[in-house]
DNA sequence: TTTAGTGCAAAGTGTTTGCAATGGG
DNA sequence: CCCATTGCAAACACTTTGCACTAAA
């Protein structure tokens, strides 16, 4: 998920089948260097600060193409307007942290479901998302 | 959480200090008759409609009222940016249905997780908020 | 009579879009 | 050179708020 150097990052847009420019390289830079689930708020200050040039619109645009090309997943949580974007695509929960507001990733087995066998009898389970509110200790 | 009768109602809402007003009866009267998780759209339409007179600042204003209550919850679930509003107050699990987009309450303990006491070693744990995205059978 | 609720209209977020200008492939 | 991307400004969906009016307690 982790990305660093400037060409695995122009090979992963590349691969996606998206044109690179200064904003996206920028924008996904940031995602993928190492960005705590930030908004597009985030996303557009830490840019911006850093080019002096992306608008806001391109911001979201180039959010929504990385969407649909499964670079980063949208997440929304629970007391939070905002969208925020998770370069971490694997299916995973989260740990919303109620003192600092951070939402932190959990592995997918890091919580079992102990009768899941049972729930699958009664629904067709596509995805299960847990988020536990609470603190990290 | 299903109240019927008025008189269950007009309590309800005076145990809970709020004044009565025609508005706000009959956003109870939906929400607490068994509406399924509606916006405050939902809301707006069936109470407008049926008292001819109800603004969307009231039905705002009555949502948050009711939530500041503990009368109804806010729920967000995952591709909408509507909140929506559940009369049921005790902590549950959701199924989002694929096929019809609903939201289905799980009961609690319904879903056991398998590691939650080590989990709660890692953390404290306020809630867990499990949604399913899925299909009924 | 006093306090709380209603509702219009205006403002506020977060996000999307039309379109002319620009720049990468 | 052409098509995709940019970015402004306008539009949008959802929600909140100021304030004068009205009704509940």
């Amino acid at each position: 998920m982790e990305l660093h150097t400037d060409e695995e990052i122009r090979e992963r847009l590349r691969d996606a089948g998206l044109a690179l420019s200064a904003q996206r390289l920028a924008i996904a830079r940031f995602l993928f260097g190492g960005a705590d689930h930030p908004t597009a708020q985030d996303v557009y200050e830490s840019v911006h600060a850093k080019l002096g040039t992306c608008s806001r619109a391109t911001v979201y645009n180039t959010l929504g193409a990385f969407v649909e090309a499964g670079l980063v997943v949208e997440v929304r949580s629970r007391h939070e307007d905002a969208l925020r974007y998770d370069p971490n695509t694997e299916e995973h929960h989260h740990l919303r942290d109620r003192k600092t507001g951070r939402l932190i990733d959990i592995p997918y087995d890091e919580i079992q479901i102990a009768n899941l066998d049972s729930l699958k009898e009664r629904f067709k389970v596509d995805r299960i998302s847990i988020t536990i509110d609470g603190e990290h200790r």
